[in-house]
RNA sequence: GGCGACAUGGCCGAGUGGCUAGGCAGAGGUCUGCAAAACCUCGUACGGCGGUUCGAAUCCGCCUGUCGCCUCCA
């Protein structure tokens, strides 16, 4: 049985997880404010959790994984002061709210979905859950956990002992810190809205029992979080800079409302840094993904692509920092198609058996390649024969997949399995080339596709092998190839070397290995 | 100021007190008409100072440095 450690922010220790319900998770995560692309921040966090989700999956839990849509009620300031994120914006880009939310929704599932992140089983709007909010603020009112003052609402946290558990805060450290602009009318510096009273000049309010006005940020995630999930929550992530104060009230306005623990599991990613410093909007120092697969921003050389993305943001914990830099992006690319060729080599030679074939793929691990006219047949391909003898001795298969699963049991450490993928599999790659093959390929090829595929989605096989032209173009190529190595056999160099050097100029690279040759796209 | 992290070889980056992480780059070698690619081999690093211990990158303390949160942010 597998037995995954997740490190609790709450108890901020690793600690065995146990699902409220047998063989099923449930799981929130903060999604997005959509009022701007996505930048690889966002990457760092929805990856993380992505790969939680796909493991639990892997390991039969049937999960439901809830991630909201943040289109109302984050402020640019003081959460008395400050105007709507997303109003603000729509006035910047002259768009109605909601066209505004669709736009970067659309552009956030997008660039999600070319990081190979499995979309969220349910993907609740703030807006669509108004009268929810209302009712839970209803609730913490008559609970007394709530105050009213002139259309604003505020949460009263000396009404909860625990509040702060979460990020180790105490009421009398923020009371006397020395901030900006707290309101008069709050009771405690450290009370937060839950409604706010908007005036007429406001583009989005709703009607409730204080009069028209809009939602708190935090109690969206509350009041859907426990809609989907239930009072009590398997586990609840998000980016560490939420911790506090977001998390905190979150906690709050549910644990006020329902007297019964919100979450069991609290985990929290870090951050993505660029020299040394945050990677944020307001720092404007964010690079979107956008920017990064196309390579349209001054800090960027060339494009990146999705792929890569993913996997250098794997090779760190999610509970570390991923320091950002093209040096470091690049020697994950060089990594990462180093990976990526044995995987297919496994592939193909476990689907093709003992027949002659004996070639691999190379998957568009560039943005160049992607670039490329036949950038869906980016391939290395070699007619020669080999002889293949499928009864060599068997891999090692279990001690692969218990290191796998111990790697990811250990609070999804895709660092260290990447890191333990590469010392099991690289010395395969010379024996299957020469034809060698564990007995148990089938088995073998199996489990790590399902590995890579499912697991860290790094990987997906046949991704390129349908496309349309390619069988032409591969034909001609493999005529290409023959005629050259007819000259060859007669020591013809010159007639060799012309059809070897045309190619190049084209943009064909040929590579004469032991008795066969092949081509890639550059 | 309060709270919380982190400091690992040229770069990135795992790390459960004693046994080689891994990747990239670099060096040497094999193969090859040449070239390229590929494959093989190679690096004994853990901020500083103390302490615990037979033994610490790993535990404790102090110091230095970097970062995050305390205001919106994945």
């Amino acid at each position: 049985m597998h037995k995954v450690h997740i490190f609790n922010t709450l108890s901020r220790k690793k600690e065995l997880f146990k699902s409220m319900k047998e063989g099923f998770v449930g799981i929130y995560v903060c999604g997005p404010t959509v009022y701007g692309d996505p930048h690889l921040g966002h990457a760092k966090s929805y990856i993380s959790f992505d790969v939680v989700v796909r493991y639990f999956r892997y390991l039969g839990y049937r999960v439901r994984y809830v991630q909201n849509i943040t289109d109302v009620g984050h402020l640019t300031d003081d959460a008395d002061d400050g105007e709507d994120k997303m109003a603000k914006q729509s006035r910047i880009e002259q768009l109605e709210p909601m066209e505004l939310a669709e736009k970067y929704t659309y552009r956030y599932f997008r660039d999600m979905d070319r990081l190979n992140v499995l979309r969220p089983d349910i993907s609740p709007r703030a807006t669509g859950h108004i009268p929810e909010q209302i009712a839970m603020i209803k609730t913490l009112l008559s609970k007394g956990h709530a105050y009213e003052i002139g259309g604003n609402v505020y949460f009263d946290v000396t009404s909860l002992p625990d509040y702060g558990k979460l990020s180790g805060r105490k009421l009398d450290e923020a009371e006397s810190g020395s901030r900006v602009a707290t309101s008069d009318e709050k009771r405690h510096p450290a009370d937060f809205a839950l409604w706010k009273k908007a005036d007429s000049s406001h583009i989005m309010q709703w009607d409730s029992p204080w009069g028209n006005g809009f939602p708190g940020w935090h109690i969206e995630c509350s009041a859907m979080a426990t809609k989907y999930l239930g009072k009590t929550i398997d586990i609840h992530g998000g980016g560490l800079e939420n911790q506090f104060p977001h998390h905190e009230c979150e906690i709050a306005q549910c644990e006020g409302t329902y007297d019964e623990p919100f979450v069991r599991y609290w985990m929290h990613n870090n951050m993505v840094t660029l020299n040394g410093q945050k990677m944020g909007k307001s720092l404007g120092n964010a690079i979107s993904l956008e920017q990064f697969f196309t390579g349209d921003h001054k800090l960027l050389n060339r494009p990146w692509s999705p792929e890569v993305i993913r996997f250098f943001l794997l090779q760190s914990h999610y509970r570390s920092t991923t320091d950002f830099s093209e040096e470091a992006l690049t020697s994950a690319e060089s990594g990462y198609r180093n990976l990526v060729e044995i995987l297919d080599l496994l592939h193909l030679v476990a689907q093709n058996g003992t027949t002659s074939f004996n070639g691999n793929r190379k998957g568009d691990a560039t943005a160049e390649g992607k670039k490329s006219k036949k950038n869906d047949v980016d391939e290395v391909n070699s007619y020669a024969t080999g002889k293949q003898d499928s009864s060599g001795a068997p891999f090692d298969l279990q001690t692969l997949k218990d290191g796998l699963h111990e790697c990811m049991n250990d609070d999804f450490n895709s660092a260290k399995a990447i890191g333990f993928l590469f010392e099991k599999l690289r010395p395969l790659k010379q024996p299957l080339q020469n034809g060698k093959i564990p007995s148990n390929i089938g088995e073998l090829s199996d489990f790590v596709t399902q590995f890579c595929r499912d697991v860290l989605a790094i990987w997906s096989l046949g991704k390129t092998s349908d496309a349309q032209d390619e069988v032409p173009f591969n034909e001609v190529m493999q005529l290409l190839l023959e005629l050259r190595e007819q000259a060859r056999k007669n020591r013809d160099w010159n007639t060799a070397d012309q059809i070897r050097d045309r190619l190049k100029e084209i943009g064909v690279t040929v590579e004469d290995g032991a008795g066969s040759s092949t081509y890639k796209l550059s």
